[in-house]
DNA sequence: GGTATAATGAAACATAAGTTCTATCGAACA
DNA sequence: TGTTCGATAGAACTTATGTTTCATTATACC
């Protein structure tokens, strides 16, 4: 939230109204509508009001336009209820994928993600990727999964992070282990071995905070 | 959705701005802006549409209220995106469960499922639980996992189902497998071994669908 | 073709609703 | 006390916007 600049009762009162109009209607009160159902005198009071409620950002309006009031909060609701991360596509051992920085591409899809599984529900910087192979099964993480990560540059030994190694130009999803002045990506399957490479060859992607699976 | 009784391609176009337009606004549009930005030459003839979009129930209005159009899928798509399923606590192998039948409790909490992790996206008789215990860790699901499940009373060979077992009153996530007339129950870890019940012991209580988990 | 019905056009009408101007009131303050 | 300023009133003004009527054009059907 925001560093409220105080609102008075009035403005409060008005705010409230509206939002309580719009979920019952589904579209905004007009000024003399708020005027005679808050009981005040005069038109230009509630342009007043309104006028210090846009200047706070509480809301905004349309000139001219009847019920040309656009409550912010809704949006904000809307999102808060709709908790959506980037999909940023498939991980796949050894191949390429686009960076996760790359957000601003514009047709990037998003999916929900329920609050239960991101600790906090704090999602931002938190985006999703689809898991192809079975180089985590001993994690439990398998092939189809989404997993969700969360964007960090550093990790903790023995996080499941998606590293992207740079000589390759590859993101792998691993568990990260430094050791001296190499790091070593261990797959969570017995069946396959462990990768060393320089520190400095790799960069992490983000940390694995979630999974999801379909069955 | 409902047996919708078929729309003009200009019906469509009206209703489809509208839907943008709020989106884009928090405000629905007047006539006069439908008709200008869709290039309708009067607007009778969007009274015209309007009027017969309300009698189809694809929205409501308000008579002589500015900008009174109200459209009923705002709610349906917000209805659509909060995806929740009832979550009926937690099930460990061995200790008894409530029923899944026992929605009614009015106490029961809800958790937001995204689409992606339940197939068709059908919510009807999905619930969720908890997973104690490593019973069905060679299934990747882990101790902490929320499980989604969808409430069946058969199940084929080898689906993960939840069971309960009638004469233990008691409630767990295994394999199942009908053998004659006895039923083995497996759980998906190597270091523990079946379970069998004579078939009439068995109430299967719905079939996993969907694991997500917090790490 | 002729008739019924759906869909469209044009324009006038009525009013719902935003804007603006000026006056007043109350509290803080020098 | 008078000045300033935020908040309130009242009212006139303008126009954005829904409504309605009537004519016209398509479409379908017999």
């Amino acid at each position: 939230m925001q560093p409220q600049p105080s609102l008075s009762n009035r403005q409060r009162e008005i705010l409230g109204y509206i939002e309580q109009f719009v979920d019952q209607h589904n579209y905004p009160p007009a000024i003399r509508q708020i005027q005679e159902d808050l009981g005040i005198s005069s038109t230009s009071v509630v342009v007043y009001n309104l006028n210090i409620l846009e200047q706070r950002g509480m809301l905004r309006r349309e000139g001219k336009v009847s019920r040309g009031i656009s409550i912010s909060k809704v949006e904000a609701a809307f999102e808060a209820n709709a908790n959506q991360v980037p999909f940023l596509g498939t991980i796949t051992a050894g191949s390429p994928l686009p960076d996760p920085e790359d957000l601003s591409s514009g047709t990037t899809e998003f999916i929900d993600v329920p609050p239960e599984v991101v600790p906090g529900n704090k999602l931002a910087n938190v985006y999703a990727l689809k898991v192809r192979g079975y180089s985590m099964v001993d994690a439990l993480i398998a092939d189809g999964d989404i997993v969700l990560l969360r964007y960090q540059e550093t990790a903790q030994q023995g996080d499941m992070v998606a590293v992207r190694i740079i000589s390759d130009n590859s993101v792998t999803l691993k568990r990260f282990y430094k050791e001296g002045d190499k790091v070593r990506l261990q797959p969570a399957n017995v069946t396959m071995d462990p990768i060393y490479v320089a520190a400095n060859n790799v960069r992490i992607q983000g940390r694995v905070v979630g999974v999801m699976r379909s069955m």
